[in-house]
DNA sequence: ACGATCTGCTTGACACTGTCAAGTTACGCT
DNA sequence: AGCGTAACTTGACAGTGTCAAGCAGATCGT
């Protein structure tokens, strides 16, 4: 596995990203609780405690690839923002479509991140990506903003909904490859919502 | 810990309970991803293998505790049905306070049950809880659909917004023994989900 | 060109985990 | 009293995270 030229020794930290590489095919194989630091490292070719070197523990690890987690989610919303209307009520729908992307996509990744283990938050990148998905929300949520509204009370009624929505999703029987078994799509949730907010402002 | 008579053996399962006690215990107290067997036995003052006389494996201990927990969290949303006025909307505001209070009085077994992990669906105790949380949920929907709508589409678009709510609040960052600090009140929330019901109605 | 140094890994050890096989003991029954 | 079996205990093994020590290749000063 990344069978790179014979066994050099890298000073750029390829192997740091080779072990998230690791740590993330490990999750999506095995499920969400099943990372193991010795795992990682044979994985990626290398003795069982080469990870400790770059990632404390395994703690450190789990960090690292939370951070991963979050950048793949910011990726997921900013790719359907891209294409998206211009308009406001579009622009929310396609940050929520990102956010089930990302958890569809990466169920174990996503079941990661919100596990509600902890991660090392004084983590530099860890801390930009989450911090930056929220950011992307909040922005989306600024232009529907009903007149004389706390701006976070609509952030989280509309955050509440569309994670609640794909963390059921996730958790609830796992034979479902995309989204449960019958389940009403998002957009009815969405249509709902709209109407509320409507009604709001 | 739970210090019975000398050390008499039990025909009645009452080790099977305490283990379970102690399982929910160590969950709160080291948190949702540091159950161990050992440690359980321990706690229940039996020697390592003993829980593995009762639940052959770890996933079954891990069952029995998240039976407990739809339990407790079935029993969270009956008591504030109980006291709860008779009109629809302040029945499903009650099952909405009832999943709070069970995620804010148990946020370790709360994540635990949410966590994703497998859980061994043919056991009886378990299927039963979960589904009658499931069942609660939806008979408090019943009498708030609106005409030509799919039952469906409203139990999960509450449900949604509720569990999104609670699990968001447990998993952003740990130094919130209630919900967030500075979040807006869950009832702000249901006052939008109202008035998109009624517009919908 | 070459030795010193430091960085990135390896090796080895230890305490801990789940799981299984085999042994032991106490309870209920006849 | 004695037996059978349910309810454990004991012991072992492989796998885990973590740490201390060793070691070798890259880089640097000269």
């Amino acid at each position: 596995m990344t069978a790179s030229p014979p066994s050099r020794r890298k000073r750029d930290g390829s192997l740091r990203i080779a072990l998230v590489d690791a740590g993330v095919a490990l999750l999506r194989e095995r499920g969400p609780d099943k990372l193991s630091l010795r795992e990682c490292a044979a994985k990626a070719g290398v003795s069982h405690a080469a990870p400790g070197y770059h990632f404390k523990n395994i703690t450190g690890l789990s960090t690292a690839i939370a951070a991963r987690g979050f950048s793949l989610f910011c990726q997921a919303m900013e790719q359907r923002l891209a294409t998206s209307a211009p308009d406001a009520a579009e622009r929310l729908s396609a940050i929520c479509q990102g956010y089930l992307d990302f958890a569809t996509g990466h169920p174990d990744l996503f079941l990661f991140i919100f596990s509600g283990q902890k991660f090392r938050e004084d983590d530099e990148e860890f801390a930009h990506y989450a911090s930056r998905s929220y950011a992307i929300l909040r922005e989306t949520c600024a232009l529907l903003i009903p007149e004389g509204t706390d701006p976070e009370e609509i952030e989280i009624l509309v955050w509440s909904l569309v994670h609640g929505y794909a963390h059921l999703a996730m958790t609830r029987k796992k034979e479902n490859p995309g989204l449960g078994r019958g389940w009403p799509d998002f957009s009815t949730l969405m249509g709902h919502l709209h109407k509320a907010l409507q009604a709001s402002g």
